[in-house]
DNA sequence: CGCTATCTTGAGATAAATCAAAAAATGTGG
DNA sequence: CCACATTTTTTGATTTATCTCAAGATAGCG
């Protein structure tokens, strides 16, 4: 919203067309990911090009033909959601720097969910046909899709045991986690509003809000407004857990 | 556990080696989906060996490496858990004729679930490398491995959505249904006790008890013990997408 | 035939939903 | 930059679905 207020979070005018894989924020989390530099310039070759988005702006919407193409996020964070036959939003993921947009449809027609930049975003546009054909001479390339795939059928396998049977707090608790978790800063940006993030975790806004307000009582946060800052991340470990509350952490001593 | 009672339900000396897959009962449903006899019998070539499983067996625990190991379900039923820290099982699928074991382990050393038989079963040993290799001069298999992977990305995600938000009676009937939808059959055989059906719910032993209690009065279901007769699949259906309780169909008509 | 698991059933507790309204933020156009 | 419309968030009061706890019934199993 107030990028234009700090000068440059992202340069405004960088050329889409010079960037490369070896310079990237997203190097060790994307495709490239343990990569020399070799690997890495081969890896950037098969990029077809690059697209900035803004925020809110869609990637592609569900139904929309998938034609083999998936997206990189150089930088930038989205969301990806479904629209129910009655009309609302279930959002099924928020793949941010390093992530995979379309995984969900390889070897599909179509897209099953749409995906909209939720902060301004860079792409790398990938052919699928093309990666797999690179991987065939390209071992590392074809481990790391394989790892990235399985990584990201994990991450839904602990999506649903998660919302199966938690609480609020853990879900907000393992929310936040999750989000911190790209940069692993202390400092996050909720990305949606509060009914969209119940949507997400399966809770109504109220609840969001109250549980909010509850771990800023508590001390494991500081919430103001979207922008929340984890001043106890350990306590705030426990509770996605499903530690008992508050305890003094003597029974780890006994 | 009595199948012994039961005369051949699976017979009882069939030679594993002698199988093959143009005769499988899960053609339609395995990797050789849509494919013609040439395409099947090469797809049959790949198999390293076949294993018979009884009630209860274990193919993997958890952690336990994978080597590259695929498992094609030719009969039978598995039950995918993983266990808690805290020592209590979470079901993450119940994979049946046709699927393939071990998709969320490509690509890692070890495996994240464990895979126990809830019926006598049939397996289909594949190697991964072997398969991938194979895709190079096989398009239909590569195409069909693919589908089956972003299938699977998106029965998760459709999990995942299902536990977010819904009512214990949607739950129960969406589950009573993907039970049935292997075999479109109107009698399924609940392969869980009422407490792992509840863990994979995300609802307790009580509740799936009151909730088949219920169906059953309201004449949707005939509950027998761990069988159950699908007697209204319309109405179950429509319970399972969150319509409002008991309606006369006039409204279709309207 | 008893032993143990699992299932059913009930009564009471509770977390979260719902409903609703006020407050704050955001966006719009003059 | 300010008034106004819209959306989002907060907060409260009440309701409800589901959990918890617990006891009795049933079925599976040696």
């Amino acid at each position: 919203m107030h990028q234009s207020r700090l000068p440059n979070v992202v340069p405004l005018r960088s050329d889409l067309r010079s960037m490369s894989c070896a310079d990237c924020e997203a190097r060790q989390t994307c495709l490239t990911a343990g990569m020399d530099d070799a690997d890495c310039a081969r890896v950037s070759r098969l990029v077809l090009q690059r697209h900035r988005l803004l925020r809110g702006h869609a990637l592609y919407q569900m139904n929309e033909p998938v034609r083999g193409r998936l997206y990189a996020i150089r930088s930038g964070q989205f969301k990806c959601f479904q629209l129910t036959p009655a009309g609302d939003q279930r959002i099924t993921g928020l793949p941010s720097r390093g992530a995979l947009l379309g995984l969900d449809a390889i070897g599909t027609e179509v897209h099953t969910s749409a995906a909209t930049a939720t902060t301004e975003s860079v792409l790398c546009e990938l052919s699928h046909p093309r990666l797999i054909e690179a991987g065939r001479d390209f071992p590392a390339l074809a481990r790391r899709m394989e790892r990235m795939l399985s990584k990201e059928l994990a991450r839904q396998q602990g999506l649903a045991l998660h919302l199966s049977r938690q609480t609020a707090e853990q879900k907000i608790a393992h929310f936040l986690l999750e989000l911190a978790w790209p940069d692993s800063t202390a400092s996050v940006t909720m990305p949606l509003t509060r009914r969209d993030t119940g949507d997400y975790l399966g809770l109504t806004d109220a609840t969001v809000t109250r549980q909010l307000l509850r771990l800023h009582r508590q001390c494991v946060l500081r919430v103001d407004r979207k922008h929340v800052r984890l001043v106890n991340r350990r306590r705030l470990e426990e509770l996605a857990a499903g530690n008992p509350p508050a305890q003094l952490s003597m029974d780890k001593l006994a």
